[in-house]
DNA sequence: TTTCATGTAACTTAGTTAGTTACGAATCTG
DNA sequence: CAGATTCGTAACTAACTAAGTTACATGAAA
């Protein structure tokens, strides 16, 4: 897993457990999709199960389920649920007092506010379900295209 | 200066620059603003020299300053010229060939797309005189206060 | 020509995150 | 119950990024 495609990595593996509903994937079979360790997988994932998106089961035949319907999982939520932040700049004071400084955070607390709303707005209208559905779309656009050859 | 806070660094920079319109600050002076060392303030600030938001001049009484007014100046471009991104998740391929990979990255890709438009239109409306205006306005408040007491 | 200031390269240091190893706890199968 | 399987998690290592620092060349003013 590259430096900062935790959302990526995670979207890619909640496609594929969208895609076995009714197999529980373990953190091997998924950290082989992303090329990457499955304690790596385990601890990302962990935050998913917190917030309800997966489950696990321990022993044999365990693995990762999604924790409910692909149409009912916001890439918002999976988003929080990692906690990725958009917008990664600090506005923590460094000289209390300076009042320069003040009105600078001001600022950029409000527009971070205002963007953060904005951009949970758009990823929470779009689904795990989207994300299959296109995949699906190019997986048979390829059968096509290897039936026409 | 923190680690993220190149942003919120650079414009109490320039709002300092903005209050000392006929005088050149130095890398130093500016430095000390933000606690942190001239050789930064030069490095950072560099990229907003290209960009026409400063001019530099070398030499006894060289420095900074600001490259037009402030009212011209708007956060969008300060944040251009820094090179910040918003938005801080890859979308490189790790997987060339995987469907579910393409439709992740298509998805991710169409949003910060979109996003960044937002957020760049959200930006270009604040400038640097509106900063500078908030920071006179806690000025005169400070100082009706003392006054007060 | 001396002094001051930027421009920049090179190196050091600190902090973050992915990757890895190891092992305990839970669960299923025979 | 024994053994295999799989998650949960702690602890450590390695790689990468960005700030901080040192050093020195370049340019401009007094």
């Amino acid at each position: 897993m590259k430096r900062n495609s935790r959302l990526s990595s995670t979207l890619h593996i909640l496609v594929h457990m969208a895609e076995a509903p009714d197999k529980a994937l373990t953190s091997e079979q998924l950290a082989a999709f992303i090329h990457t360790n499955p304690v790596v997988v385990r601890r990302t994932v962990a935050g998913l199960r917190k917030a309800g998106i997966v489950t696990s089961s321990r022993g044999h035949g365990g693995g990762w389920l999604l924790g409910r319907v692909p149409e009912k999982i916001s890439l918002a939520e999976i988003s929080a649920a990692l906690g990725e932040t958009m917008m990664p700049f600090s506005t923590e004071p460094e000289s209390p007092g300076c009042l320069v400084e003040q009105a600078v955070i001001a600022a950029l607390d409000d527009f971070r506010l205002e963007a953060e709303r904005l951009l949970a707005e758009k990823l929470s209208q779009i689904t795990l379900a989207d994300l299959t559905a296109d995949f699906r779309r190019r997986y048979d656009l390829i059968g096509v295209s290897s039936h026409a050859v």
